[in-house]
DNA sequence: GAACGCTACATGCATATGCATGAGATGCAA
DNA sequence: TTGCATCTCATGCATATGCATGTAGCGTTC
């Protein structure tokens, strides 16, 4: 009889349980990712400008700011938040500063670094996009459990 | 005295409680995103020449094939699988059959439409590249419950 | 203090993406 | 049949990203 097969099959073609799980967790994550952030890229883009990592990093600033009002923040510290390599960080920050919502400082002790501090129409900004991103949260995030 | 306060202040730079959970839970998707899809993107690439996309695109089309051998799948019903704008998708199937992972053919009762099969490459590249994915997953996704 | 390695950020380059548009095919209406 | 709207996929263009590298400043060793 057939008896011997069971759990110990193995089918290169089949995930085992395990894998099956991880494999719809990990499509699940992509598909909210994919919707949420192409409706934040999307609403807050026409609206104000600002794609996901633009409005991260406001959120950073602005959470950074009121922990401890100062010049601004280490870039580097910054960089790792926002999930992105460090050139694109770089040129994250430029677009920001020319656009006027942010502004970089050279550190005095250190003149390698330097300093990211939000700009008075980068906290306006930030202040009039956050109801519309904890909208687009609530709608693409919150329904699905 | 301070009585009256309570749960009905609100603090333009506060979020609710409902809000704080909706953003935390954003922000664990975008670390997790970021993490696997990074991992993917390395070590797929690097053995296999694959990126996140791509793979899924390999990994669609060999169920559709388990479920249907046939002549393939049409363009349409994959491209929202894999979470990209219609020319991006387009471009995605350029690169792959490019590189002989897959092939166009027009479909013969609808000449707008194209149908996307594996080829015998692209089925042995998945089968490759598939335990290194799984194992990613794991690795990422797996310990962070 | 000169030389060296290391760190922090910027930039050249190749590429993947989205939007707008183009090109070809279909179907329907007159 | 002709004309027109629609549908499906491809492509021009602008942009965001990552990798590799460049540039400037720091620290250490000799």
């Amino acid at each position: 009889m057939c008896y011997g097969g069971g759990v110990t099959d193995f089918d290169p073609d089949r995930d085992s349980a395990a894998e099956t799980a991880l494999g719809e967790q990990w499509r699940a994550l992509l598909a909210r990712h994919a919707a949420t952030s192409c409706a934040i890229d999307r609403e807050l883009g026409e609206a104000f400008g600002l794609g996901v990592s633009e409005f991260e990093l406001l959120e950073r600033l602005r959470e950074f700011e009121l922990d401890e009002p100062g010049h601004g923040e280490r870039a580097q510290a910054l960089a790792n938040t926002v999930h992105l390599s460090q050139s694109a960080f770089s040129r994250l920050v430029a677009r920001m500063e020319k656009a006027g919502l942010v502004q970089r400082t050279h550190c005095v002790d250190d003149r390698r670094g330097i300093y990211i501090a939000l700009t008075g129409e980068g906290r306006e900004r930030y202040a009039k996009a956050r109801p519309v991103h904890r909208r687009i949260l609530a709608e693409t995030l919150g329904s699905e459990g």
